[in-house]
DNA sequence: ATCATAAAGTCAAAGAAAGTCAAAGTCAAA
DNA sequence: TTTGACTTTGACTTTCTTTGACTTTATGAT
């Protein structure tokens, strides 16, 4: 049994005991499970990530700390659906459809639809493009 | 907790009930929140900064103070310096610094500021990058 | 003018966290 | 049995905070 997939689970845990807003100190879990703190980032970023529906947030410092958010994605159908018909490519017009109808179903702003239009512009890559967009998805369904 | 947070949070408190413009004695604040007088300026540098919308001044000597005053900048002249800084190109860092300015001095959301960070992570091109950021600010602007 | 006192400013050292990265280990699949 | 993905470890780096000794500037009394 991997330390990593215990640590996981520990994570998990406390994710579900602070309604998927956690917010740790990496040394102080590292120490309870028994690993070095390193492995606290090897886990987040190995199993945590956006694709899977996470946000990370932390500071250094004294006080740091590490925040993961988990975004439930199964809240609403419709953005899930959504997300996952994104795929993981998309070309500019498409990109433009899935815009504008994010707008129309007033998950953005119109401000908030310029930008990503305006940003959407300047990336060359048809996976970067689907990538992006499902990115911002993930930030605003926190 | 962190003692400079508390800080901050009380200044902020004074502030408020001062309309934005407030003098305050540097040593007795820093008995008041139980703190050496030079942890004042530390949280004043790090936190009330021009950048986020803050004049300081002070005086030393007998009858010293620090005043702070928040200030809400001219929109339209602010931008229009802000968009001719911006240059014809831009690396990734710049770019984060200056999203990071306009969410401070509340041109942008937060959630705008992470459309925009989002997006930008996939824009390889220094000048593209540039490009867009100036081209948002257009658009905010109207 | 000079000196005592009262502020605030500066700066560097120490402390507290988190981040990065590469080397070494594990293990299953080809 | 070699390869390659994934894991574990630890040294080193970066960022942010706290503290205190020392400096500078202002006021007022002698």
């Amino acid at each position: 049994m991997l330390i990593s997939d215990e640590i996981a689970r520990v994570i998990e845990e406390m994710l579900a005991g602070a309604n998927g807003d956690l917010e740790l100190q990496r040394n102080t879990l590292a120490s309870r499970v028994g690993c070095v703190p390193s492995q606290i980032n090897y886990v987040i970023t190995s199993r945590f990530t956006p694709e899977r529906g996470y946000i990370i947030e932390s500071r250094r410092g004294g006080g740091g700390y590490i925040r993961i958010i988990k975004v439930d994605v199964d809240r609403d159908r419709y953005l899930m659906h959504f997300f996952a018909s994104i795929g993981d490519s998309l070309d500019a017009k498409t990109f433009g459809g899935y815009v504008k109808t994010l707008l129309h179903n007033q998950f953005i702003t119109e401000r908030e639809a310029e930008i990503v239009r305006t940003l959407g512009e300047k990336i060359d890559d048809d996976g970067k493009r689907a990538d992006g967009l499902r990115q911002v998805l993930l930030k605003l369904m926190k």
